[in-house]
DNA sequence: ACACAGGGCTAAATCGATTGAGCGTTTTTT
DNA sequence: AAAAAACGCTCAATCGATTTAGCCCTGTGT
């Protein structure tokens, strides 16, 4: 039950190994071996369904056809999305992908960087946790191609594909604004990381623009690590004490927990607190009121992922590719303050 | 920038690479290493951070401790948090996880299996598709360990992890009776594996005991690939033309596009027409209202999945494991018929 | 006729870890 | 005191593919 090896092509063609290596690896014309006994090789690798072993391979070459996937939370929409794209994309070039999640904790993320080189992946998707500045930066410095996703490293040059967080938050607190919100308040995570920071800087830059002050009690910052009942718990407290009329959640886990902490004390989503989140998800699109969102293009960050990737992989270029993509403002019900909020199927 | 090997640290330990190893795996004492030699090489081994080479490690024993994991489709909310505890779980053990999905196509299950062969995974967690019977056979034959999720295969004996479907189908729809529902629908997928075979018999089992005829015309099945337009689409002329007053989703996608398009007829859930769904969901728990469905201890499937394949790794066992978990009926607003249907937030 | 240039292919080293066989020394057995 | 056993460790083959160096042969140029 062994695989068939390069040497039992070998000996059924009556020739080296070598050469049969040559061949299966198109090397054939630069290594001037004949058109005839290319072809029998060709044909016998066929007929016994030769599949090359990539551990041998992987061993010889360093190449290990094999992609690291470091996200947030695989359980979570928005990755489990993307998983799903960069797994069929990267098939297409004949990669596999190893995953894992972080639960946004930097010794998880270290952890998991630990195992995934040691198994020498050849190329890392990374949705880097705080501090990482080194480990990214090592990769570099052995030139393993690595494209971060979802936020970056503002002190690391490196590839990411990421969305434009500023433009999403500052849309969608541009839309509260507009649609009558006067206190509007912002519910993200105690990560001080790039992403966050850009939806907290656009939230903010909105209500400048429209002339509303910037009030630091309508902040909250949720630890990742909490779980939903301390959060919705918190959510409830402050929606309570700060009496805001709208509120922007940061990321749909916390707009999933707002949703439920709104509704648990009575308010109703829209008419009496508008609601923004980030991030589209099923619940939100079907929610009554149906939840406005700031949705990603996931399709295109997966496609964009690996694409980078394989450029790094085939040959290193020199300039960093960092691709900001443009998310979408999903108008829908949460939004809308005037009109009593009639369930659709009402 | 190369890893270190076994032999920068025979070279240090001015020992040879084979005592090294020796040490290494345990077999100091098997191999009668003095205690001194064995301390000096694991106190230089751990100096120097020595990680094994996989992939040499593989070449020699075969073992690459990785796991092939075949899902249906990874973005699904079920399978997502499938493959998060099963991460979780495979790297208790130092295994890492190859994942892939299937969308119900056999075609691409079999390449699936094809590449995960031949990276030689250690062990396979797989969501068949159908006509797999032969593949899983061939993984038998060569002392692959197997472990089936979410279905199995009635004419093969192999280890599997299951909810028992019939039951959760045969209460969410004895429910359905009781809270008096008379024209009760199924939709359900075109699949005629075991699983879903068992979800409609369960369904039909509770139709019967409650002296209902089953009725031909009140069941749908509908196919996988189809995308969301296509499956309201065929949802909505399901409800038009059979006037069915509650409907049992076979799945939680279809439970979703069946909240759609109910919504889209104006019908109101539960009131005008109940709701079951298989599997649980954020959205059918925060839905207005609410939605009823069969929740599937995900925890503990991924757990049991992770352990019986393990237990197999160390030393294959004679019989099969065939573990049927029970599944939870979480009764929510959506088979409420009595009551006008107020959302909650009102 | 002799050097030289391809052409067509192969031997052997290599990647890093594992493992069966075995070698020299000391200790125990009889 | 000779034989057997126990010690403590190493040699070298092996897994399968890749790759460098190079061998032998034929044909060409001078």
């Amino acid at each position: 039950m062994k695989g068939i090896s390069i040497k039992d092509i070998a000996k059924q063609a009556g020739v080296s190994p070598t050469t049969v290596s040559f061949v299966l690896n198109g090397k054939a014309k630069e290594k001037r071996i004949s058109d005839q006994v290319s072809k029998k090789i060709l044909k016998i690798a066929n007929k016994l369904k030769y599949k090359p072993n990539q551990l041998a391979r992987g061993l010889r070459t360093g190449k290990t056809k094999t992609l690291g996937l470091i996200v947030e939370d695989i359980a979570n929409n928005f990755f489990a999305n993307v998983a799903k794209v960069v797994e069929d994309e990267a098939d297409k070039h004949g990669y596999k992908v190893l995953y894992g999640s972080t639960e946004d904790n930097s010794d998880k993320a270290r952890g998991l960087l630990e195992v995934l080189k040691y198994r020498q992946v050849d190329g890392y998707i990374i949705t880097p946790t705080k501090n990482m500045e080194k480990e990214i930066e090592l990769l570099k410095m052995v030139r393993k191609p690595v494209v971060l996703m979802d936020r970056y490293l503002p002190n690391v040059d490196s590839h990411y594909v990421v969305v434009d967080n500023y433009q999403g938050a500052f849309e969608a607190t541009s839309h509260l604004v507009t649609q009558g919100y006067k206190k509007i308040g912002i519910i993200t995570t105690m990560s001080d990381q790039v992403q966050m920071k850009q939806r907290m800087d656009g939230f903010a830059a909105a209500l400048k623009k429209h002339g509303i002050p910037f009030n630091k009690t309508l902040t909250k910052r949720l630890p990742f690590e909490m779980d939903r009942a301390a959060h919705t718990q918190e959510i409830v407290k402050f929606l309570k004490t700060t009496k805001a009329d709208a509120v922007f959640f940061a990321t749909n886990y916390l707009g999933i927990y707002g949703i439920e902490s709104i509704r648990s004390l009575g308010l109703r989503i829209g008419a009496d607190v508008g609601v923004v989140s980030f991030d589209d998800h099923d619940l939100f699109r079907l929610h009554s009121p149906s939840i406005t969102c700031v949705s990603q293009p996931i399709e295109e960050i997966g496609r964009q992922i690996v694409n980078v990737l394989m450029k790094e992989l085939n040959h290193a270029s020199a300039t960093s590719q960092q691709l900001v993509l443009k998310p979408t403002l999903e108008l829908r019900q949460s939004t809308i303050k005037e009109t009593s909020n009639v369930p659709q199927q009402a």
